[in-house]
DNA sequence: TTTCGTAATGTTGGATACAATTTTATGATC
DNA sequence: GATCATAAAATTGTATCCAACATTACGAAA
């Protein structure tokens, strides 16, 4: 970590990493980030540290309390529905928007992404979808919008991994890419947004049956690393 | 500063007290944030004010260049647009979500703030308006759903205060929020989506129209404290 | 006068050191 | 054995110090 990197860019590395951790699950919800652990794991002070954890926080990664350890942020129904909501208000949005300015070249290239989905090994597909729907979205011009969603998707990702393989969402995702590549084709903002909404509510309700059904992870804390 | 607060309050209570000059506009956009002014006004050292400047990143109000000084970020009509979009599409949601949840008390303490709305000063309308929007999406209970709305509200304030007085945006608003109450009471959530999606967006087409005749704020940097 | 290169100044990023708070461990008392 | 008070250890928050980067000032050459 130490070298190889812009002078100011240590703590986006180092939230860049632990983010991917909590995302994958490899860190579980509850876990304790200690600044002290963090530091001398990654080879620095603690003071990047600290500026990586405030921006998993702002992310809504972990919580940090004052005078406390970090805890990386535990995994609830209720949270569940509030980030696809989210999604399901946002991204719509950001579809409409773009739609107008939206290329064939580009659409050709999600329609590209969404064959790679098919063939590709299922722990990609968070990272594939994701670069999918960003890549009809990107065209909206709007960077605070497309900061939030991928602020949620990063928080959607959490909720997707529980899930993925348990249930039968990749046959239904698969097909709602395409009808939505359709619609983005013909240009009918009305049903692209539509498919879209439809496609987040589904992944919805999909994954809050999968997380109740699921193996109940460790509640206790877990030493952090 | 120094005393009267706990420990780990102090990054907080700057950045509250810089949100408040920089939404009622006493810092312009472009001005510089320099830690070391910072740090030496509040009369603590750099290292809270690092933290209260990384608050204010990520809620969007400055933009912190690595090894640059802060900026406060500059208002433009793109970022008017994309604010009030994101309201227009966030806050409907909440409505909805609360709308079974509300009381007829929680509708009668809003229409308490509209009232005050209408009698008090214009400089207060900013604050009163959040609250009476904020009575009404709070039983939602979607705490990510409304820190964004929040957060999105400080950067709308912005915008509004631009504009306040110089347009005929009062009339217009309260008799929208009156409407708004209205749909609350019949529960009819169709209806108060509608109303206050049509609240923001009159909102921003108003105050869209307003940055454009805007006196021209000093370009230059401004050397901030 | 303009432009480019270099030095001086100012400002931020990170490391180390210390103070305050929380957490854990220990022991006394019921 | 359980519970509460107290003390030790661990951990965070802040201050201070140094190095790296950026900006500005200055001067030489075209």
């Amino acid at each position: 970590m130490r070298d190889g990197q812009q002078r100011g860019a240590q703590a986006g590395e180092i939230a860049a990493r632990l983010r991917d951790e909590i995302v994958s699950g490899a860190i579980e919800g509850g876990a304790r980030l200690g600044q002290d652990a963090l530091a001398e794991r990654f080879g620095v002070s603690r003071m990047p540290v600290r500026e990586a954890l405030r921006l998993l926080e702002a992310q809504g990664l972990v919580d940090v309390p004052p005078n406390r350890s970090a805890i990386v942020a535990r995994l609830s129904r209720d949270d569940l529905l509030d980030i696809f909501d989210m999604r399901a208000s946002a991204e719509p949005l950001a579809l409409g928007l773009a739609l107008p300015h939206l290329t064939n070249a580009q659409i050709d290239r999600a329609a590209g992404i969404q064959r790679d989905i098919e063939a590709a090994p299922l722990d990609r597909f968070g990272d594939l979808n994701a670069e999918f729907h960003r890549t009809l979205h990107a065209p909206c011009g709007r960077p605070r919008l497309l900061a939030h969603i991928e602020s949620l998707n990063a928080l959607a990702d959490r909720y997707l991994r529980l899930a993925i393989g348990t249930m039968d969402h990749q046959g239904p995702s698969d097909a709602e890419h395409r009808e939505l590549l359709e619609a983005c084709r013909a240009r009918d903002e009305a049903s692209a947004r539509a498919v879209l909404t439809a496609h987040i509510v589904r992944a919805r309700d999909t994954l809050a049956a999968a997380f109740e059904n699921r193996t109940p992870q460790s509640g206790k804390p877990g030493k952090g690393t």
